[in-house]
DNA sequence: CTATTAATAGATAATTATTTTCTTTTAGGA
DNA sequence: TCCTAAAAGAAAATAATTATCTATTAATAG
């Protein structure tokens, strides 16, 4: 957590704070936020920011592998601290995203490779349900 | 096939020859084309058709479960004529994407159903990886 | 602790994908 | 052949995202 200096000047980043709220915020929050959500919860604290900047930082984020984009079907991309493999699940009543956790679907890449003559390296793997509310 | 006709009157919908055109062309390919490309492909032969027409049949072909809308993470919508259950690939290196067929995933609905208290309706499953002309 | 500088923030304009609106055309039934 | 609701196509509107540009600032050096 605090070694997050240490990689933002290997790969000669500055943390800046804008850039530190939006990843404590995806880091606090299991709601898989939009940029548009993000920027909504960030402005509260950070009255000058702009949603160029979210996007530009979910991006730079993204490239240097502290948050994944997620794309679940939806007119835009949401971002995830949690880097590690995991399925979501989508309502499709009333469209929150959330993880599944504690389960490991990565031996699919390699039973997918005997179906395709592509080298597989990664997956993502979405489900569409009722959430417990919604059902 | 000429039960198109049959199920489009159900509907209540015109068998137009600019959706005729875009439903046997999706068909006709596994190239995963997103409205852009279908576009590109029909107005050779319909030099009047307009890419609003495009993304309102794809829709349309949508709703009455003639295709299937794909969202392999990048910025756009890909179609599927192809609407039974199957995982695609998506080549990190060239962009295409290709079915993955002749395999049977739907037991990870069951699967995932253990981990989560949603009810699980669907899954859309996406691999990454390379395809035998770009490893 | 201050000065320097390259990187960033934020405002704004531009792009891209997609949808909507509106008028003209047309498929399909009477 | 006529009628009419549905659709096509042109054009404008929206929404998500990216690019541009200038002022600001984090991080480093002195």
């Amino acid at each position: 957590m605090e070694n997050l200096a240490l990689l933002f000047k290997e790969k000669n980043l500055k943390l800046t704070p804008q850039r530190y709220a939006i990843y404590k915020y995806l880091l606090s929050t299991k709601a898989h936020p939009s940029a548009e959500m993000i920027f909504e919860k960030i402005i509260v604290d950070y009255p000058t920011m702009s949603l160029a900047t979210v996007y530009k930082t979910v991006k730079t984020l993204s490239e240097i592998g502290l948050v994944q984009e997620l794309n679940v079907g939806e007119d835009n991309f949401r971002f995830d601290a949690n880097v590690s493999k995991h399925p979501h699940i989508v309502c499709l009543s009333c469209g929150r995203v959330d993880d599944i956790e504690n389960v490991d679907f990565s031996f699919l890449n390699k039973e997918a490779e005997k179906y395709t003559d592509y080298t597989i390296k990664d997956h993502q793997l979405y489900f569409y349900g009722f959430c417990s509310e919604c059902k």
